[in-house]
DNA sequence: AACTTTTTTTAGGATAGACTAAAAATTAAT
DNA sequence: ATTAATTTTTAGTCTATCCTAAAAAAAGTT
């Protein structure tokens, strides 16, 4: 395994291989690589059975293959929790330090960072750690786009695009927060949220795609 | 710059190739790669400038590979102390993650860790840690094989071998721990510690030039 | 159904790094 | 001074990863 074909594996996970079929170009636009590229590397995951291929589809990733795409999920989010809260990174920073960082983690320097870390289950964007077996913990949230007007609500993940990440810090919306949904306009217009604080945020409807929330009674 | 150059380089200067020319010989020693490799290797660095080639004969690094041997010198010590201190490494444990994470340390992470470590002068082995520009802060301790009976010291460093700190472990031998040396055997015999709780130590001939001392006055 | 655009694959090359085997140069030993 | 042993270099391959350009396949449009 090397560093390249780990980061191909996890964004074939990340764009949904795990259930879904995921095309080349998606992957192309993902790693900024060529076509080309990208087939030739579908052609060596294949060969050592990570993934499964479908000429002209795209791939889908085997057992394997998700083990390994959750396994270096693991490494790169207990890193993020190590540069966020020991390094004091902003939640916008972490991800291109963690990015390389996971590829030379030992698993035992690993299971000592986590341990030192107080064994988190989320990451700074609320993403959950998977296991050391690679499997996952059940979370339980809901995007914020579902939500209706009235409920009360916990800000649980957020996408981690570094820019999204720089708007949320804008706005002000971290994870914990709570807010009530006093407005949500149709026609994919804005939402308009309410802390417990006081302050109205408004923000914008494709952004409450990216934001997952949890429910309060 | 490559990880593969990075350690190379490395090794040069840890050969003495700041000042003496190092040979293929050693550099395939050490490395463990093979010498048609480390010709190659050398045209490489070459061409950029880092040593300087005398064919038949060896190595030098220039100023510029000078400054990138201390400042990857410089990442993988601060990791070390982070190894050490924080996930509780044993000093015989650190090298191997250290020797990874030194080519996935951005500038800024390396200083935001070397702020949370406190600034350490010292690596756990005694190594000092070069600064930031590449250059070396001044030290003055001696090898202990140039001591003579009946003087008392101070252990500075010691060589990072992985096998040689399993001895010094097993033997007692840290860091900061002051002895007198009660005797040294001619003909490179074993030297007999004395530690100021009153506990003996023999060690060999070979052991006292892989250890730096301290004199206290 | 035929033409156009998009996507994927193939073909042909490049570079970094590492290897073995053979040739050339240097050093050591008769 | 030869010969022998050691070390370095060269030549020829290999793998991983990337690329561009062209060909093939699939999807979209009239
Ligand atoms: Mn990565
Ligand atoms: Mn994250
Ligand atoms: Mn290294
Ligand atoms: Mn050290």
């Amino acid at each position: 395994m090397t560093p390249n074909k780990e980061d191909f594996i996890k964004a074939i996970f990340e764009l949904g291989g795990q259930t879904q079929v995921v095309t080349n170009k998606d992957l192309v636009r993902t790693l900024s690589i060529s076509a080309a590229s990208v087939t030739e590397m579908n052609t060596r995951l294949l060969k050592e059975g990570l993934i499964t291929h479908l000429p002209y589809q795209g791939v889908i990733l085997t057992e394997k293959g998700l083990t390994i795409a959750n396994q270096l999920i693991r490494k790169h989010r207990i890193w993020e929790v190590f540069l966020a809260e020991k390094l004091g990174y902003d939640w916008n920073e972490v991800h291109s330090d963690a990015d390389l960082l996971e590829h030379a983690s030992s698993d035992l320097l690993i299971e000592r960072l986590n341990i030192f870390l107080g064994e988190p289950t989320f990451d700074p964007h609320g993403g959950v750690i998977p296991n050391k077996d690679g499997s996952i913990p059940e979370i339980h949230s809901t995007p914020l786009i579902e939500c209706t007007k009235g409920v009360q609500f916990k800000i649980k993940e957020v996408d981690d695009q570094e820019e999204f990440l720089e708007y949320l810090l804008y706005k002000k919306v971290h994870l914990g927060k709570e807010y009530t949904l006093v407005d949500i306009e149709p026609y994919d217009g804005p939402l308009t949220l309410k802390s417990t604080s006081g302050e109205e945020t408004i923000i914008g409807h494709k952004a409450a795609f990216k934001i997952l929330v949890e429910l309060i009674d």
